[in-house]
RNA sequence: GCCACCUUAGCUCAGCUGGUUAGAGCAUCAGUUUUGUAAACUGAGGGUCGUCGGUUCGAAUCCGACAGGUGGCUCCA
């Protein structure tokens, strides 16, 4: 839900949502309804259109001059209460069995329990946990809806508006329900503001690294490789190798040292990390051809473990930090690819620290620092998300929940010496293995991303036996701390393609200079290429242009 | 994976309801030009219309499958 709109705004487009759908109603008798919620500069609402009839773009303009029929006709929005039990009746009347699950749930449990979907869709006060009796409705002309509200006074005074797209959702969120077709438009006070909008829109597109990849020549897709696997021109490679340089020497500033792995291992790792029965859905397998069962890394840190764990370690070797820039390999859903953003073959500025658990703090503080330097370096303001586990699905984690608790304190103690209540807290976002501090980068047109994580792990070290012999000559339980500067190269570049709309700086830019002549005489041609030489022996990336 | 839409030259796109050798601009190449502040002139090459199959006398155009893409949903260790 958008919290910071104006409360208007937000009645009107909350007001639209139910004119697009009087407008629906009246264009597709029989529609099914289910809910049609405000959401950042706009709103949508979910329908279930009678037959086979599929919406696409080009209904929007008979639905777009239909709304602006309601809205013409100036209709009052009449807001009623109803007895609960009268408004499934009324549900049923007008055949709205989507409504009608609503309020059923409204009527057992007093407020719908399933999380994901927002009580203020329902008519219903948010924190309102006491059983419903009535709810309430709102009239426009001919079309009623079950309705919280707020709405504005009539539907002539909803500003301006526009449909922008269609697309599948699941009823409630959830993938093994009936999809329904949710319709999106954006609404604001005035068509200046809209303008504004649509303009702040296609300044979006004009900088989308997809296109602007293309563009400058920084990475293609082929269809014999496959969807996800992104292919690095040269021009594109001087940036991940530019970028990752910088992160590693700093990393090497603070005692990381470079290891390499190799890209696949037998099951049996992930067998002992957890990995195999977490995550076997997202693990590319390999079977060899004598049956032997093999994975394509998903991530790093269980071969790491296994260079810790080559050979007995003394308190004196500790913190042990390890730096490896590496592609991981994870089998997403096809639907979810897209250009940089999610891919299948990842590429991480990882590192892992192998310390004692009172040196981990100071250990997180260093990397925490590294990551301040890169992103001011880049010119990318960063926000702090301590993301903790989930009390409510405990099974999915490592671990007894005390260690969680306690470790989590440490974090937030760590989170609050250093920027003090200037973070958020996401319950449910740790990782399995430990809970993360995670930073969300924002751009130069204000979408916000989250880039760098630095991880506690307090399961590995337990599941894999890591440990080391302490000044009483006995064995004692280690702890890791994971770290990714950019996290994924892949997503980061796209992040900073559109940051920077393709105008990067020098230090990492593909091209430094470019030497043009006047003309293509020869002596003049034979001296640009003299100057691009020796600025090449300067180690700067120079081009000769003669056209 | 699910829903909708999309796929024509290196790039951006025209090609109406199926009907002669599929077009344009930019880019490329060749020749001309050598002119100081954001696109010189002339010409040429380049496409089995994403792939495979079907309907039809005839398919870029209609149907199906697959691949790839876009927007969402779901998911993201």
């Amino acid at each position: 839900m958008a919290d910071n709109q104006q409360p208007d705004l937000h009645a009107m487009r909350h007001s639209l949502a139910h004119i697009m759908a009087t407008a629906i109603t009246h264009l597709y008798p029989g529609v099914k309804l289910g809910v049609g919620p405000v959401v950042e500069n706009g709103f949508y609402y979910d329908v279930d259109l009678p037959g086979d009839k599929q919406l696409s773009d080009e209904d929007f303009a008979a639905i777009e001059a239909e709304m602006k029929k309601v809205i013409a006709a100036d209709q009052p929005f009449e807001r009623f209460t109803k007895p609960v039990d009268e408004a499934i009746a009324w549900a049923k009347e007008n055949s709205q069995p989507y409504k009608e699950q609503l309020l059923n749930d409204l009527k057992r449990a007093g407020t719908t329990v399933a999380k994901d979907l927002d009580p203020e869709q329902l008519g219903l006060a948010a924190g309102d946990e006491s059983k419903v009796s009535e709810v309430s409705f709102y009239r426009n002309g001919d079309f009623t809806d079950l309705c919280r509200g707020p709405h504005v006074a009539s539907t002539g005074k909803v500003g301006a508006f526009k449909l922008l797209r269609v697309s599948g959702a699941y009823w409630r969120g959830k993938e093994t329900n009936p999809q329904m077709q949710r319709v999106y438009g954006v609404g604001f006070a005035t068509d200046k503001e809209l303008r504004q909008h649509l303009a702040m829109l296609e300044e979006a597109k004009k900088r989308d690294h997809r296109k602007l990849g293309q563009e400058l020549d920084l990475f293609v897709f082929s269809p014999l490789v496959g969807a996800g696997l992104p292919l690095w021109t040269p021009r594109g490679t001087v940036l991940r190798n530019e970028l990752d340089r910088f992160v590693q020497e700093m990393r090497d500033e603070a005692g990381f040292e470079q290891v390499a792995i190799p890209h696949i291992t037998k099951k049996d790792l992930y067998e002992k990390s957890g990995h195999w029965s977490k995550f076997k859905d997202e693990l590319f397998k390999i079977t060899t051809r004598e049956g032997h069962e093999y994975a394509m890394k998903p991530m790093n840190c269980p071969h790491h473990t296994q260079i810790y764990a080559s050979k007995p370690r003394s308190y004196r070797d500790l913190p042990i930090r390890y730096r490896d820039t590496t592609m991981v390999y994870r089998d997403e859903q096809s639907g979810e690819l897209g250009g940089l953003s999610r891919v299948l073959c990842i590429t991480q500025d990882d590192a892992h620290v192998f310390c004692r658990v009172a040196q981990a703090k100071d250990e997180v503080l260093h990397l925490w620092d590294i990551i301040e330097r890169f992103y001011s370096a880049v010119d990318i303001p960063l926000r702090l998300r301590l993301s903790l586990h989930d009390p409510a699905n405990q099974d999915a984690y490592m671990g007894p929940e005390e260690k969680w608790v306690e470790i989590e304190n440490v974090m937030r103690g760590i989170a609050k010496e250093r920027v003090g209540d200037g973070f958020i807290e996401a319950v449910g976002d740790a990782a399995f293995y430990g809970p993360k501090l995670d930073f969300l980068g924002r751009d130069a047109i204000g979408r916000e991303h989250q880039v760098a994580t630095v991880q506690f792990d307090f399961g590995q070290p337990e599941g894999f036996d890591l440990r080391c012999v302490n000044e009483e000559g006995d064995d004692e339980r280690i702890v890791m701390v994971h770290c990714a500067v950019m996290g994924s190269l892949e997503r980061f570049l796209s992040v900073y393609i559109e940051h920077t709309a393709g105008r990067f700086p020098v230090w990492v830019a593909p091209e430094q200079i470019r030497i043009a002549t006047v003309n293509q005489d020869e002596t003049i041609v034979a001296f640009a290429q003299d100057v691009a030489a020796k600025a090449k022996k300067l180690g700067l990336r120079a081009t000769v242009d003669t056209d």
